[in-house]
RNA sequence: CGCGGGGUGGAGCAGCCCGGUAGCUCGUCAGGCUCAUAACCUGAAGGUCGCUGGUUCAAAUCCAGCCCCCGCAA
């Protein structure tokens, strides 16, 4: 059989599982890689590569980094590469239908929500703040709106209360790449027919914002609870805490009581009531908040300039007392 | 030159601005109390104060450079 020439689209993590599965994979050809330009990242906002670019180095392929995918330049520079299927996975940019027009077998996406429920840019996210008791990933063949295109193939999992963004785009990550080398074969091979997708069950998963991680004491903390999860790593649950009376007698510290910003990490929901936003309790255990409807108790957290501590670790140098308030 | 916080016994912090005996909450160890304990009481061990150089009679503290960690921003 000939090997199928693949061009490789992506920019994220989440692409690097379906880039290092493919070009393991002896029944393919990863011609080139595309991927976002560098940009400035990190803490001195230096131009960083994308991890799909330092990725694609690293294996010796060779990388495009067109500032617009539909630049006629680089619409050139595709067709000379002359691909039999593309296949795009977390990229970030719209493609034109001239590209999803080129290649011989179209392309493919891989998408980490069960398709058409959260189409858009934070499925993994949503998934989990909403509650979902289960997603997966889908293999669709990419049409012209946005995560619109007819199934191939789905894989469910399991959302578990222990799960967080990470650990579920880690697992999806892996998921995808073991499905997507499944797919293409049968597909190529006009085994699997594209099934268009259900008008029913629509929904559109929008791009996390900063704000979305402000936790809202007045929710239930259940709500709190899977929205910190959904968040986590990024941007993360985060709350002030007010009057920080830090610092001792000195006097120095007592000028500035600004808020300060607080992260939590690990929480669990505990059946208390009291005011929204204030500590309940305080021990080794853990933190405890009232919420709009029961209340959370937090394991992990984090303050500006600090590691992430456990409550009790947190406590030792920074004591809180019940009665202060997060907002 | 994007903005900012921080590196002090094993953990987390205060002390630094206004140089001059190393402090707090825990942990550890020993003893005590208790039917018992992760609780309480008493005592002890444990620190080149990130690194290098400078100023000074004297530097955790002031100055310069470097290394590392973290928040914002992306």
């Amino acid at each position: 059989m000939t090997v199928l020439r693949i061009l490789f689209m992506g920019t994220a993590e989440l692409s690097c599982a379906s880039l290092a599965a493919l070009a393991d994979d002896a029944r393919f050809r990863v011609t080139a890689v595309v991927t976002q330009p560098d940009k400035p990242r990190g803490r001195d906002l230096k131009s960083q590569p994308s991890p799909v670019k330092t990725l694609a180095l690293k294996l010796g392929m060779s990388v495009l980094q067109p500032a617009r995918a539909r630049d006629e330049t680089f619409l050139a520079g595709l067709r000379e590469h002359n691909p039999d299927l593309i296949v795009v996975v977390a990229y970030g940019q719209i493609l034109p239908p001239a590209i999803l027009a080129l290649p011989r077998h179209g392309c493919l996406n891989v998408h980490t929500s069960l398709l058409p429920k959260y189409r858009g840019a934070a499925p993994i996210q949503w998934a989990i703040a909403n509650g979902d008791a289960e997603t997966g990933v889908t293999i669709m063949k990419m049409d012209a709106g946005l995560d619109t295109g007819p199934i191939l193939s789905q894989r469910r999992t399991p959302i578990s209360t222990e799960d967080d963004s990470q650990t579920l785009h880690d697992r999806l990550a892996r998921l995808g790449a073991a499905l997507l080398l499944e797919t293409i074969p049968d597909f190529v091979a006009g085994k699997t027919q594209p099934v268009p997708q259900p008008a029913e069950g629509v929904s559109y998963a929008a791009k996390i914002k900063k704000e979305d991680g402000r936790v809202d004491w007045n929710q239930p903390a259940q709500v709190i609870l899977n929205r910190l999860r959904a968040f986590t790593p990024w941007p993360g649950a985060f709350t002030f805490l007010r009057n920080a009376e830090h610092g001792s007698a000195g006097g120095a510290m007592l000028r500035a009581p600004k808020p300060q910003l607080l992260k939590i990490w690990k929480a669990e929901v505990v059946g208390q009531a009291g005011q929204p936003g204030a500590v309940l309790s305080v021990d080794k255990t853990g933190i405890i908040v009232g919420c709009g409807q029961d209340a959370l108790m937090v394991f992990e957290l984090q303050r500006e300039g600090g590691k992430r501590l456990t409550a009790e670790q947190f406590l030792a140098g920074y004591p809180l007392r019940p009665g202060q308030k997060f907002d």
